[in-house]
DNA sequence: ATATATTTTTAGACTAATCTAAAAATATAT
DNA sequence: ATATATTTTTAGATTAGTCTAAAAATATAT
């Protein structure tokens, strides 16, 4: 049995270090997970003991094999039910993060993978997230900064690398979503910042939301 | 706020007393709940300070207006929950108790307003229970125990008393469901066990299964 | 290489929810 | 009405998860 406390310790470890898989230093869990060092030692000590993390003292933590699933089935669950809620149930996408976070630890394997099915197995949340597979796998696609296009080149909106309600409703406000066309007309050398051409309307984005959108050269 | 834990209190009392209106005792709690009676005299402080049951030592619980809608909105979401079960994600109606019991503590209005909407405002969940409404209003229907009916009479599977997994799979396996037109042939007088018919076959049931069954008469 | 700064761990305390055992209150039976 | 049984509460302990403050280990800078 994993606690819910730990299951959230363990996405969080997934998250930091690609998947898990390299160490992760117990203050970037504290800052990740809004609590402090102290409580972070005492909780990688026992997820140490149900060896579902590698920790040597001082030198961070990496997930097992066993971790590595436990979190990306926590990770697969928040993300089928984002979609649940924007797909079925008018829920917009800054709005799903909190629900989602509570829904994510319901355990039911039936649920999840009746959820998966009924959602026709979706590939990506709608923040353009992958969804990790039954076995925790998950699709690897090619998506870069918004920052790194070149002027004059298209790309398509694939995804964003902030997901707080903040920037998400930035984003409705200038029309921005998943799937939308972009051209980047130019940058301005003064600031980086980016004029770009989206629905026929050019605008300016800053270099902080051109660092947060992730896009594919088309 | 309302914890987990004290949700599952609050329901409880909701469960043994009509909607919590008439006093329960601590052991009631206790047995319903599956823990100690010092256990439940602990929380009953705490509701009680809580200003969600009105409590007088030795003489019981019941529960405040506030406490009444808290628990009713929790067999709102706890009934809504399977109704999702069973009608979108094929599960049977003995499977969905153990999911509806973490689902039911989803703190999200919209989202309970948002499934109610999704499933058209189901007004029972599978089991033939009343689904609450946003105000914590249920719709009483009247029904009767099959036992009670008499010989020679017709009426309606509507409900089931008791919904344990076994007395579910056994009404399966005798192809009662919600909706199942019953006729009363007899009542067998050695033993009380009725003879019905049920989808144009004779059967016979026993007195336990006739007390744990709905009916209305047509 | 040594001093200083930063990170991590340990020690000890707190809260929520539970338990066992004992004490107190209430109910029941003669 | 009194003794006995039952129910309920209290007292004290335990566990999970968190915190603060101090100690220990590691990293950085001169
Ligand atoms: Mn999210
Ligand atoms: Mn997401
Ligand atoms: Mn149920
Ligand atoms: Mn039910």
């Amino acid at each position: 049995m994993v606690t819910l406390s730990e299951e959230n310790y363990l996405k969080a470890i997934y998250h930091l270090g690609k998947q898990g898989s390299i160490a992760v230093s117990t203050n970037a869990i504290a800052e990740q997970m809004e609590t402090k060092a102290s409580s972070v030692t005492d909780m990688i000590k026992k997820l140490a003991d149900k060896d579902l993390v590698n920790y040597i003292k001082y030198q961070g933590v990496s997930l097992t094999k066993e971790g590595r699933l436990a979190a990306a089935m926590v990770v697969r669950k928040h993300r089928l039910w984002e979609v649940l809620l924007v797909e079925k149930l008018n829920f917009s996408w800054d709005e799903v993060h909190d629900v989602a976070e509570q829904l994510e630890h319901i355990k039911s394997e039936k649920l999840i993978n009746e959820l998966d099915a009924f959602l026709n197995y979706p590939k990506e949340d709608p923040h353009g997230d992958p969804i990790p597979d039954k076995d925790g796998n998950i699709k690897k696609v090619e998506k870069i900064l918004l920052a790194q296009v070149d002027a004059e080149t298209s790309c398509i909106c694939v995804g964003v690398k902030n997901s707080s309600k903040e920037f998400l409703q930035y984003l409705d406000k200038i029309k921005m979503a998943l799937g939308s066309h972009i051209e980047v007309i130019d940058k301005e050398p003064f600031d980086q910042s980016m004029i770009i051409k989206i629905n026929n309307q050019k605008l300016n984005v800053s270099t902080i939301t051109a660092n947060n959108l992730y896009v594919k050269l088309v």
